[in-house]
RNA sequence: GGAGAAGUACCCAAGUCGGUCGAAGGGGACGGUUUGCUAAACCGUUAGUAGGGGCAACUCUAGCCGGGGUUCGAAUCCCCGCUUCUCCGCCA
């Protein structure tokens, strides 16, 4: 959500931002509505303070014994009226709240505009793998190794789930100890959190009301429930924890990682080289996240990049980081890195991480301030969130990057203490 | 799942028959005075917030869990939710 003030004051300035993300934008009619809204609530709020006024005379006149039937009668028509302006200035505040909500985040000034294909690898890690065998690719060596039943998954749950079995799930589980290992060692709180959260949560991270179809709603009794839904991702739990709050300044920043599986549609998206596990309904992923302060944002955005960057090289695998332009980041976001992870099979890069600053964009839409210590004034915070990191194409790529010719599997050192073993042979 | 109770400012809490209640009284916090010492007594301040109007001092509006309703007027009455607690039932 972005603040009605910045258009109001320079509505030319954030359009010709907004549009390195978008393709059309105008102004003219939200701020016609934000005049008209203006005017209305001016005339009903003095018409308020007239009934006010009037209210707490009439016990002291009915007490003299005056006449107040007419007074009593004009009140009614007064509060008709009230009633009348508050209808249409109700319907002119959604207006202007629909487009307002509907708008994404001003991007970063050093975020290039455009799409994908204007994104920019600021820096690559690690070599591509070089075989002297035809390698396979990761479907063919989980099954060969037992390591995952996509068949039975689908029997499960249908296409698009599979099953971790064996030392499969215990690779799975060792990368998620890996990184709750690291996060915890630099200072972050490790939440687990509901996974069925209710509508104000997406709203709130910004993915509803555009993306309300794009995760899995519960089926929910005539009036009950308020529209729950499996979170996509903890990043849509982690950002209401502090819904409606105000933080002390001296508690910032706060930084959190959770770990939870991530439910998703992906209703449309598949295809045919992102068979396996490259995307599916549930994945497991692990994600951090900060609430900071305006002016640290930037560097805690490097942090989190950092961070997640350090998780891929300790487990050697082959990355580049990718700076995304406009139109590829999330509409949450004013700036987002993915780190992308080389699959030899599919001879392209794929995503495991991205890191995004949101600026006040979900706190805003969930209210979430902190309160300067001298000022004593309150000021959204910012919120950042990055995986850190999500497995599904990680195991793929381990696998596919330290195959060796017998169809073994070299595990990388960091897992090896949860793993107990170095080589896992076919 | 069934029954009951409750939700008031940072916390606890009073609120009568609807009318100077935007809210008594504590605690805490902050400021001050005095006596003195790892404190005490006394005095004072302590809705925050959001949205309007005004260059400003200032002023208006809304806020007593949320949303509706009744009324000239609601923390107070009515309806619908949400949450918490207690008891019962069921269960990993």
């Amino acid at each position: 959500m972005l603040d009605i003030n910045l258009i109001r004051n320079d509505p030319e300035g954030v359009k010709t931002s907004l549009l390195k993300r978008m393709d059309s934008l105008d102004f003219t009619r939200l701020l016609e509505c934000d005049r008209l809204r203006r005017n209305l609530l001016a005339e009903s709020e003095k018409l308020k303070a007239e009934r006010n006024r009037v209210s707490a005379l009439i016990p002291r006149l009915r007490k003299e014994g005056s006449n107040i039937d007419t007074l009593l009668s004009d009140m009614k028509k007064t509060g008709d009226l009230i009633k009348e302006h508050d209808t249409t200035l109700e319907s002119i505040e959604a207006e202007i709240h629909s487009f307002l909500e509907s708008l994404p985040n001003i991007p970063a000034a050093d975020v290039l505009p455009g799409g994908k294909e204007n994104n920019k690898v600021v820096r690559e890690w690690g070599v591509k793998p070089v075989f002297t065998f035809p390698p396979k690719d990761h479907m063919t060596l989980s099954k060969s190794l037992g390591l995952i039943d996509y068949e039975r998954g689908a029997k499960l749950g249908g296409n698009g789930f599979w099953i971790y079995r064996g030392f499969g799930a215990v690779m799975e589980w060792a990368l998620l100890n890996y990184f709750v290992e690291e996060h915890l060692k630099d200072g972050y709180e490790f939440i687990l959190p509901p996974h069925i959260l209710n509508y104000q949560c997406g709203y709130a991270a910004g993915q509803f009301p555009k993306f309300v179809d794009d995760v899995f709603h519960l089926k929910q009794d005539e009036g009950k429930g308020s529209g729950q839904f499996i979170l996509p991702t903890a990043e849509t739990a982690l950002v209401n924890i502090y819904r409606d709050e105000i933080i002390e300044e001296a508690n910032l920043p706060l930084k959190f990682f959770a770990y939870t599986p991530c439910y998703r549609k992906e209703a449309g998206s598949y295809r045919a080289e992102e068979r396996g596990m490259i995307r599916g309904h549930q994945f497991n992923k692990v994600e951090m996240f900060q609430y900071t302060k305006p002016e640290d944002s930037e560097n805690a955005l490097e942090e989190l990049v950092g961070k997640a960057e350090s998780l891929v090289k300790g487990l050697g695998l082959h990355y580049r980081v990718s700076k995304l332009a406009a139109g590829d980041c999330s509409a949450s976001m004013g700036k987002t890195c993915d780190i992308e992870v080389w699959i030899p099979s599919m001879n392209d890069y794929k995503e495991v991480s991205s890191a995004s600053n949101g600026y006040e964009y979900q706190s805003r839409r969930g209210n979430i301030r902190f309160r300067r210590k001298d000022s004593k004034k309150n000021e959204y915070v910012h919120t950042l969130n990055a995986s850190g990191l999500a497995t599904s194409r990680l195991l793929p790529a381990i696998m596919e990057h330290f195959q060796h010719g017998d169809g073994s599997i070299t595990i990388p050192e960091v897992l090896r203490k949860w793993t107990g073993k170095e080589i896992l042979k076919p």
